[in-house]
DNA sequence: ATAAAGGTTAAAGTTTACTTTAAGTCAAGG
DNA sequence: CCTTGACTTAAAGTAAACTTTAACCTTTAT
């Protein structure tokens, strides 16, 4: 079973566009073609998409993952490289996770804020007098 | 207490241009000058300068931060929207923090079948077999 | 038969978030 | 005195990741 790129794109919620200019980009380098030229997708190439995909959204730049697809194409001559770059890569996602939880407790603290008249007050009276003094 | 420029652009691992560029697009509203019109960042700049760092780093364009900045200039009259813009992105974090957590699954599944003799074998013949079909 | 639907390419344009450059001011150190 | 270093502004340039446009081809439905 094939797949034209209108599905695969619904598929994913990408634009089709978007799926050919990461062929273009090299992304996609298994993806075949009927006798017109049209990319037929098969399920293996569903399942690279959606690898694609998962690296792209945990902020991989294109250009690795073009790497990474490069080496994929060299079959197993690669194996190492490909394997190291993935546990790199790993290791950034976790860090980012981290850094977002962080992030969202600074959040959560600042949205307290609003929810204590008193706090309110203060910042209020804080900005206030920031601006004061900058309009001097 | 002051701060140079310089000196919080270190604090935050920022170059001091990029303070600029945020001081221009209106990121940093409360900031004072010194009599030669050099910028001198208080505490308080400080305390601001993590909050929007923070919601930088968390995905929130430039813009949006911008808007939250205008409603922090005008006191307290714009405190629900503050607050509804605060919990808006809260939510936006809680859900990319759980994508994250699931592409990490992903990540790690792939980087199992690198630990496993047996499955590196089958993803090359795939590759091999792949590459074959689109010679044709 | 012809027009609509969906595919193709190459190339130019857009957006975001900086980054760099150019040109200038000011204060301290040798 | 004058150079060095840190600051200032405005404006042009850059990088990444698309997005849009233009021009074209093929299949399918009326």
């Amino acid at each position: 079973m094939f797949y034209t790129i209108k599905q695969v794109a619904d598929r994913f919620g990408l634009p089709a566009h978007t799926l050919r200019y990461y062929d273009k980009e090299g992304l996609l380098p298994f993806v075949s073609r009927d006798k017109n030229g049209n990319r037929l997708f098969s399920e293996l190439d569903l399942n690279w998409i959606a690898l694609i995909c998962c690296l792209k959204n945990t902020g991989m730049p294109i250009k690795e993952i073009k790497e990474y697809s490069d080496w994929c194409k060299q079959g197993s001559q690669k194996l190492e490289e490909r394997k190291a770059l993935l546990i790199a890569h790993r290791e950034q996602v976790e860090k980012q996770i981290e850094e977002f939880q962080k992030n969202l407790a600074l959040i959560d603290t600042k949205i307290a804020t609003y929810e204590d008249p008193e706090l309110v007050k203060k910042m209020d009276e804080q900005a206030t007098l920031a601006l004061q003094q900058l309009s001097r």
